[in-house]
DNA sequence: CATTAACATTAAAGCGCTCACATGAATCAG
DNA sequence: CTGATTCATGTGAGCGCTTTAATGTTAATG
């Protein structure tokens, strides 16, 4: 393995300049640095992480703490850590995963928190030393990326609309966090800027529940039905209660979901959605916190990714 | 943040002694030895992991290769990236998520490697300078972590047949590798001992698909049937077909899926299935993996993890 | 009691890199 | 032409750790 004194040699200048090309390259002349560069390229030339992370005083590493239960939201974590991963790999930094209770072990250079619920704020406040950005929405004042629940629920909600739906239904999930209290004013909005009666019911989110639930209320209604569900999850339970009463699906029932990850390609029909971009939100995240730990822990503000109406067979 | 030095200098000894009670205890008397450690515990000292990396030209970093398309195996990967991420924290690795694409992209000391088939021997096999372990049975000599695929089919076809079935289908993937093998001749052996027809079908993984060829073979069979799903993909699109044509589950159609990760709980009813370990055999393979670095590479054998019985609605 | 083997401990070098500082050349005001 | 100022480059120290080789200590041997 080659190594910065190498790369010195043969382009006959000191380490100091192999370094400086490497780091403020506008601070070398055009000629040195063209040589340094051949010289890199020749041998091949790849820095050692471990020297730099010594001397620099880091440790190269970040932590996702996901506060959640990992097991019921497991589809979509894996998309998450896919693009904070790849987005970390390009800057040689490398991913921890951490809970509640391992978070504590290790150094790291900075985190990415998901699942923040309110009541984590006081537990988790030991780790606001450090450079950290939130993955979903916060009313605190920390930098976050979320997408734009509001958005989202107004695409479902008017896509239902159009296709002249007036019995529309939002089954949202019994939290009382600033996602949901999005969602669900996107569905009011929508609905009364339409003329229409807003209907809200909040449960757990589980597809057994939200099956009972619809079941319920489909055996008691006359007319023909859609449901906005705060995520697909929900979703798959609607459509499976509408399955069982022998309801047609769209016809009769229409279902939108949230989430856009994998249970809306594996329900039959498939699921219309608002697709998250995960994968490029876990990307934005990464990016952000690098952003801050270079910048020693500046705020950022946040970021809102716009989302994706996903069109299939539960609504067309 | 303490160093090595100070904890020297706190128990009146030389660096070298205090280095060789964290990487060689039995070499350094007693007396010394629980000097350092109190020294060690009163500093709240932990050890640079850059500079251990630096002297030992180690990167600390291993890398997870995942040859499959990560969108169709999803939820499954989860876990399986959890128990590996888990192991190798302890042992101050990181994890580092490479596709076939980025994998020459950076240093690591070993990697991980699944969804390997028989295509990617010759593709992938300049990997195989490094320490290297599968996740999933080869037959090419590398070692590998498994779940026990025929004992586990096995446990599933015996359990349809003390259901009293008689017409028990196999389900299978159209993939011509050992995992797959092995399974289906879980079935086979188990079918004949009983003095059963095997009925085989291999598809597409694909619950769409699935759904299809079940509903096919169920319009024309009278009798009560049970179908051996390969996954639990596969065991889904079972069960909507079964539903569609008004047939009871568990009482006309039974089915049992494979993998019990997440789809086994979201279908409607519950599949049983047979569940992997994942995250335990996450870990298995990182600590193979970490063992294989440290003896420089020697071979360790495979280790084949017993599967579990999950009994639920679809079957019972 | 001197010699040596066996073991415990230390001093010092160096892993690959970056930074603060030193040096030297070129430019410019007066 | 001198001294100040700028810019490009080099020097050397040191990040925290492990390792080799050297040194000190003890116990066993003749």
């Amino acid at each position: 393995m080659a190594t910065l004194s190498d790369v010195a040699k043969k382009a006959v200048v000191s380490k100091m300049t192999v370094s400086r090309v490497i780091n403020h390259p506008d601070k070398v002349s055009d000629e040195l640095r063209e040589l340094v560069y051949a010289a890199m390229k020749e041998l091949n030339y790849v820095p050692n992480v471990a020297a730099r992370a010594l001397v620099k005083k880091r440790s190269q590493v970040i932590k996702l703490l996901i506060l959640e239960e990992m097991d019921t939201t497991e589809p979509y974590y894996m998309n998450l850590l896919t693009g904070i991963a790849l987005e970390l790999d390009k800057h040689h930094y490398s991913l921890q995963l951490v809970t509640r209770n391992s978070h504590a072990i290790g150094r790291c250079d900075g985190l990415i928190v998901t699942g923040m619920r309110e009541e984590d704020y006081s537990s988790i406040i030991s780790v606001l030393n450090q450079p950290v950005v939130l993955f979903g929405q916060n009313d605190k004042g920390y930098d976050f990326v979320d997408v734009d629940n509001r958005k989202g629920i107004k695409l479902a909600t008017r896509h239902l609309i159009e296709q002249g739906f007036e019995s529309i239904l939002f089954f949202g999930i019994d939290l009382n966090e600033p996602f949901m209290a999005m969602r669900e004013a996107g569905y009011v909005e929508t609905m009364c800027e339409c003329g229409l009666n807003p209907y809200i019911q909040l449960m757990k989110n589980s597809s057994h529940v939200s099956q009972s639930n619809a079941a319920a209320y489909l055996k008691t209604s006359r007319c023909k039905t859609a449901f906005v569900c705060a995520s697909d999850r929900l979703a798959v339970g609607v459509v499976r209660a509408a399955q069982d009463l022998g309801l047609s699906i769209p016809e009769q029932v229409a279902v939108t979901g949230f989430d856009g990850v994998f249970l809306d390609r594996i329900s039959c029909p498939k699921l219309t959605t608002i697709r998250q971009p995960i994968i490029e939100m876990g990307g934005e995240c990464a990016k952000m916190l690098l952003q801050k730990i270079q910048q020693d822990g500046m705020k950022l503000g946040s970021c809102l990714f716009p989302p994706e109406l996903i069109v299939r067979g539960s609504t067309v």
